[in-house]
DNA sequence: CTACCAATCTGGTAGGGCCAATTTGACAAC
DNA sequence: GTTGTCAAATTGGCCCTACCAGATTGGTAG
């Protein structure tokens, strides 16, 4: 990649916000979560003492104890003091993070958990739209179109706009001047940031994205709601389209 | 509280999940959250090394770093091997989990995040509300209508519904059939479960609550998506109001 | 000024130990 | 046989020390 096209690249993707490079400390929490598939543990049920689980995993004790306070946090166990650490239900208690965090350790997600995750994600994005049309300042719609340049400087330089796009959308969130909103669809990017590395190799998809981008950005400087809403859900069809080709 | 009313309310309460009962080592993530507020660390900035921090919260370096873990999963904070911590942006960069797990420490929110929580919780119960009416199944409906019972029954030995409530909407959410849905409004009620408490504390609104769900559950039945969203944009335009008032 | 190397600092990990609460099971009393 | 009691074992919560590998720093030799 040459400095030009980094230099261009750059902005975007600094306001990208990546899950956490692959920490060392993480494949630990795959390998307790796979100790609970492989032992058929069901919710409910409890994993062997901390020492027992470590001396099985192959770790120290303190090891453990960061993983299981990590999968706590994201209730997908429970530790009881003086009683076992238990396992909860993972497709209802477990938090969304757990997702995200499991799908960061290459646990694939399956098709019923990718159309559940599309349905979620554009629920949130027209309501960020709906929000954006209503609070957009003019700094927010400089920063879309900032990014839209930036997108086809690096469709013109044949780049991956993966990261472009998902400056776009965090924008995009950003616009609806709320933060818990802003933080939840990231959740999805992060998840989905892979998928949608190899989406946008396509350089087709790329250019028909921008442009779908750029008529967002009118129609939200316009506050054009119906026809915003409208073409987020075309937006977000590509992918849903996209998803159910490669998962069936 | 009687045998009687226990028994009735145990089903519905045998549905909500708890955000696990104020664990001992939760504290120290709250100290943790609270060192970077009073040495004014900004996003971006870097925590001292973990053994400094560690004497001077007073703790042990392992207890520490589960806290970090914990953070970490979160998105509050980021190791950096052989650097160090470094904190996030809370407001874009963490979890909304981390809203929740603060909201459990007694971090109390601001209005400004109450009202935006409001907004994701309105798009999602939107959306849960349009996948059921196609999706609800008999089962969905029996269980909906049973809760309302129970709801009655609570109502009738003037208990609180805050938990019937919980578990109401938990199953509305069932009802979409979509699992992620279901997490992500989970952690709404494990955010606010103490704030309803104290909303049904008063019986004209759990009475009007207890209605408004009979209604809605009418309205999924016979498929009237359109009533059925006005019915829920109404009954959570009641919560709405409550925080504008004890916020305000 | 540069190149190099050693001391230092960082998080990551291991393994030891102690405590308090709970559970378990043997034993005694009835 | 049942019940009550108490001690031993088990468990998570927490602390301490030590070592490692990578990065930074600072001084020194060239």
């Amino acid at each position: 990649m040459s400095i030009a096209t980094r230099s261009i690249a750059t902005p975007a993707r600094a306001a990208v916000i990546h899950p956490a490079p692959a920490q060392p400390g993480r494949a630990l929490i795959g390998r307790v979560i796979e100790y609970a598939r492989t032992h058929g543990l069901q919710a409910g049920e409890r994993f062997p003492a901390e020492r027992n689980l470590a001396q099985t995993l192959g770790v120290s004790r303190n090891a453990l104890r960061e993983a299981l306070a990590t999968l706590e946090s994201l209730r997908v166990v429970e530790p009881r003091p003086n009683s076992g650490v238990y396992l909860r239900a993972l497709s209802s208690e477990s938090s969304f993070e757990a997702t995200v965090l499991l799908a960061g350790l290459g646990t694939a997600p399956d098709a019923a958990e990718v159309r559940e995750t599309i349905e979620v994600r554009a629920a949130l994005e027209r309501q960020a739209i709906t929000l954006a049309c209503a609070r957009r300042t003019p700094d927010d719609l400089a920063r879309l179109a900032r990014i839209s340049a930036d997108t086809a400087a690096v469709i013109a330089a044949k780049g991956n706009i993966a990261d472009c796009d998902q400056a776009f959308h965090l924008a995009l969130a950003n616009a609806s001047h709320n933060s818990v909103l802003v933080r939840m669809l990231n959740a999805f990017y992060c998840l989905t940031l892979e998928r949608r590395r190899v989406f946008f190799a396509n350089p087709k998809r790329a250019q028909a994205s921008c442009i779908q981008h750029d008529q967002l950005i009118a129609a939200i400087d316009q506050r054009k709601l119906p026809r915003a809403i409208k073409l987020i859900d075309a937006h977000l069809g590509n992918a849903q389209v996209y998803w159910k080709e490669t998962l069936a």
